[in-house]
DNA sequence: AAAAACTATGCAAACGATTGCAGAACATAT
DNA sequence: ATATGTTCTGCAATCGTTTGCATAGTTTTT
């Protein structure tokens, strides 16, 4: 049935014109370039015949290929949807198509997916695996590949990122602990070489500074990954611990529905007995048992953002880098409470 | 830096062999035309120069892009991601590139993602947005492009889908209910226009007719979609009625959340006062208050076998169409209690 | 009215691969 | 030794665009 394509030749030969007419026509740019009733023509029977242009020929002619390639750590971690929703509205009214890809968090799969990436000849990256130090943003840099960081950042300074603040996040998880009356505030820490782990611990030593509160080495426990089992590790080493606490901040939500379970396991009533706070607000963190007080960040946003630097940065290799740091809200739910 | 790209005629070039040699010796199904010796030098010195085929020449030659557009609703729903996990799991094992694209539900966002996935030449679609009716079924189906439908199948026959069995889910459900002692069971369902809602129910009907129950028309509301608010406003037409019920079966997990929602605002206790169960088992669907009581629909396998069955009508476009229906199961949490 | 300056269109060469065909080189059969 | 058959490799066309250049046609200038 769907016979052959039909090519600008075809047009072309419909109209009896040259094809470079017809791509003179169709192109926006070089529309001026030919008389206007000829492009009424061609336009008509461009639209009559279906005429569909052949995206790998214009690649191919063009070397662009209005395609970028998306990193994620999993697609299934609630919290990068949005951020891919984000990228995929943005690029998509501007005409490009997004391939994504997950990466599980291990280097030789964003290796391979960087590789193939090239192969395909995106345009540019968005890459949301970055650890802070980074094999693949070295070599995005050394080859020029245009490309933004997204949530997470590596240490190199003159790269474009767009992050959520979480110094200030911090602050405002602290300052709201405190006002509660809580002192002795234990923190779950995320992966110290993700440049999320490791700011948002900074951003909690800075809240307790701030809010006049020492933080207490033995109440501070790293993870490995951000994942409801280290969140239940780190919490029983907690409550192994003979220091007591009366809240808990965890390096994300995922983590903190983690605490969750290892205090419930305990008999202790989150949000009662203990604070719990989370990080991201992801989808749902609502309908947690508590509903879980956590930092939103602006998710959807972050993933636009990202994809209108990056389209800058396409259109004009030369722009400066540029990082965003949008400011997250904290949102009050029943994990906090006065402090008993 | 990055100076421009190494090709064909490249390696050809230091290697002193035509290119078309080199393009032989890099397709492993024409490997064998060349003598061992010239192809092992041209292995290395592609391999040393760094070679990396142009996938738009590739694809314009041989029209075939090894690329795959995937159409789902909401990349937002946390019932897609894992879908569309399995389909990139399994594609990106075979070379092939997914590209994504949200509809929002909207036919015209529909039919313009076809659009762009046919000027981009993909492969094959992976349709999880159909509608019982559907358009862009047809329109694929006279087109010849090979596709498979995923969670949602059209009305039409002969062309290939891996759903859930929502009929054996819905029997489950009733069976599970009805154990407990539960008789007047109300049923939201969602849109009948897509298959997941319009079986769900015919599978709720036939669970209470297996169960030996009689389905009262005033305890089934439908939704015009698959939201927590409708499923808060269905919850709320079925408290005004004057009808009892002791158990709600929600259409699918997302309204088993509006349910929740109104039945607590009216002091009811979910899972005590009344048992809610939902579908799909979306993820942290055990981490809602209280832990939801759904049917557990396989979904990365959805997405996986729905890529195989790509991958044969790609490479076959003579294989009949075929459809999957993949057992689900019955996860029992605390949203289901014996009647009182 | 001829020269100069534009305009609008066509021509043809790319882009980087694949592939049918042809011919060279060598092996085998007669 | 000739004819025949096999391998192997190169040639060149092709996929559908884009785009610099040439040219025919038109307008402006003098």
């Amino acid at each position: 049935m769907s016979k052959t394509r039909i090519t600008l030749k075809d047009v072309a030969n419909k109209v009896g014109v040259h094809s470079s007419t017809v791509s003179r026509v169709l192109n926006p740019e070089t529309r001026k370039m030919v008389t206007e009733e000829i492009a009424a023509r061609i336009l008509s029977a461009a639209a009559e015949m279906g005429y569909r242009p052949n995206a790998f020929a214009q690649s191919l002619k063009t070397n662009r290929s209005f395609t970028v390639g998306v990193m994620v750590p999993d697609l299934t971690n609630p919290a990068f949807a949005p951020i891919i929703k984000g990228i995929d509205n943005m690029l998509e009214a501007h005409g490009y198509s997004v391939i994504v890809a997950n990466t599980y968090n291990l280097p030789e799969k964003q290796q391979s997916t960087a590789e193939k990436f090239r192969e395909r000849h995106v345009d540019g990256l968005i890459i949301a695996t970055a650890q802070r130090k980074d094999k693949l943003i070295d070599d995005c840099r050394r080859e020029g590949t245009p490309f933004v960081q997204a949530v997470r950042a590596s240490n190199d300074t003159d790269v474009s990122s767009v992050l959520s603040d979480e110094h200030i996040g911090g602050n405002m998880v602290i300052s709201h602990l405190a006002q509660l009356g809580h002192k002795r505030i234990a923190y779950v820490a995320g992966p110290q070489f993700f440049s999320t782990g490791y700011e948002r611990y900074q951003g909690f030593l800075q809240g307790m500074k701030n809010a006049g509160l020492k933080p207490d080495d033995d109440l501070v426990v790293f993870c490995e990954e951000f994942s409801e089992e280290e969140g239940r590790n780190a919490t029983s080493k907690l409550l192994a611990g003979r220091k007591k606490f009366t809240a808990v901040y965890a390096g994300n939500d995922i983590m903190a529905l983690g605490v969750y379970d290892e205090l419930e396991a305990d008999g202790i009533k989150c949000g009662k007995d203990i604070s719990v706070v989370g990080f991201d607000d992801m989808p749902f963190a609502d309908k947690f048992n508590p509903p879980l007080t956590t930092v939103h960040t602006p998710l959807v946003n972050v993933g636009s953002e990202a994809a209108r630097i990056l389209l800058e940065k396409i259109n004009d290799a030369d722009i400066p880098a540029r990082t965003i740091k949008l400011k997250p809200d904290l949102i009050v739910r029943e994990s906090t409470g006065r402090v008993r």
